[in-house]
DNA sequence: CGGCGATGCGTACACTCGTACACATGGGAT
DNA sequence: ATCCCATGTGTACGAGTGTACGCATCGCCG
């Protein structure tokens, strides 16, 4: 078969590797699998990532990204006048409306650092990085606390199947706000 | 070989499957792997099991179980007068001071029906036992949120690799107690 | 323009896995 | 005492996997 210049193959691996976690989960992720999904023959992943987790990485690397996309576009959370925990609930309330599809997705590849050392570095980048951003409006210590109790409360959506409760969130957000 | 007369042999395989998710995690969970462990032939873990997310619901039902123990013989969460916030982070603690093993291990069993449906209404037992023996302490909707929070907090530190700050734990813990 | 190294391609191998199946055994119901 | 079926045992098969390797191709640098 004919060789194919292809300069953003990489690029286009972690989006295949993304779209295949999302339908099959990363158990069903393998080198063939995503060079399936990417229209790539087998040897171009394995050549590309030599080992799953690197993949693994730079997919989680990826949806860090576009998760801070989001965040950044949310104007309000710059404005000092609006309801930090109000903003924060709504935020969440968007990320769950399009169904559990992303946040299902988003929420797998971060919780896969838990077994593998190499993606916790990408992990604590993210936590970090929203702290950072969370740290404009309030103090640090209280930016973590206000990220740890939405993955909470997001795990509880997400694990046992429940909805998401947008009040409830704003009343327990605020009273770590303050 | 002759035929062992072995009436526990469920317990002991869902024990195994316990450690071996603690060893290799649940990605090195198979129905051999199992078997190994427990030292019992293939075909008897396939017996007893039809499916592994059925062994994983056993195992996370046995695990939810041996947590359950450990609240409920702490009689401080039982004494009105003591400080909610301060008995959780100390539980915590607790949680944390045998190293990461034994969190890890509870937290994969936990996280896994993020992505297997089957395990979903366990996870959910587990938060509302837990509510429940909250709901003592305070009403049902803070008792929520201070799991959600115990949940964010005890992610923080496991996926990051980070260390448990106590102190930490227990002011915000104290923010949402009231 | 020449070549070389990065990139692409196809295949083969050894391994593990889930599943199925045929057969052995003996506890307990009748 | 007898028989049945839940339980236990061993093996085989096909599918999928990571990995390695040889060869092809061509952008780019000298």
């Amino acid at each position: 078969m004919a060789r194919r210049y292809d300069p953003e193959r990489r690029d286009r691996i972690i989006d295949a590797a993304i779209r295949v976690v999302g339908a099959r989960g990363i158990a069903g992720l393998s080198h063939r699998s995503v060079a399936a999904e990417a229209d790539v023959p087998l040897g171009s992943t394995t050549y590309h990532f030599a080992s799953l987790d690197e993949l693994l990485t730079a997919a989680l690397r990826r949806s860090n990204e576009n998760f801070a996309e989001v965040m950044r576009e949310s104007e309000a959370l710059a404005d000092p006048e609006a309801d930090l925990a109000e903003e924060l609930a709504g935020l969440l309330g968007e990320y769950f409306s399009g169904g559990r599809g992303r946040a299902e997705l988003e929420y797998e590849l971060y919780l896969a650092a838990l077994r593998r050392p190499a993606l916790r570095p990408v992990a604590a980048e993210w936590t970090d990085g929203t702290a950072e951003l969370l740290s404009r409006r309030t103090d640090p210590a209280t930016a973590r606390a206000l990220i740890a109790l939405m993955d909470g409360i997001c795990l509880q959506v997400l694990l046992t199947g429940g909805a998401y409760d947008e009040a409830y969130a704003r009343e327990m957000l605020g009273r770590i706000a303050g």
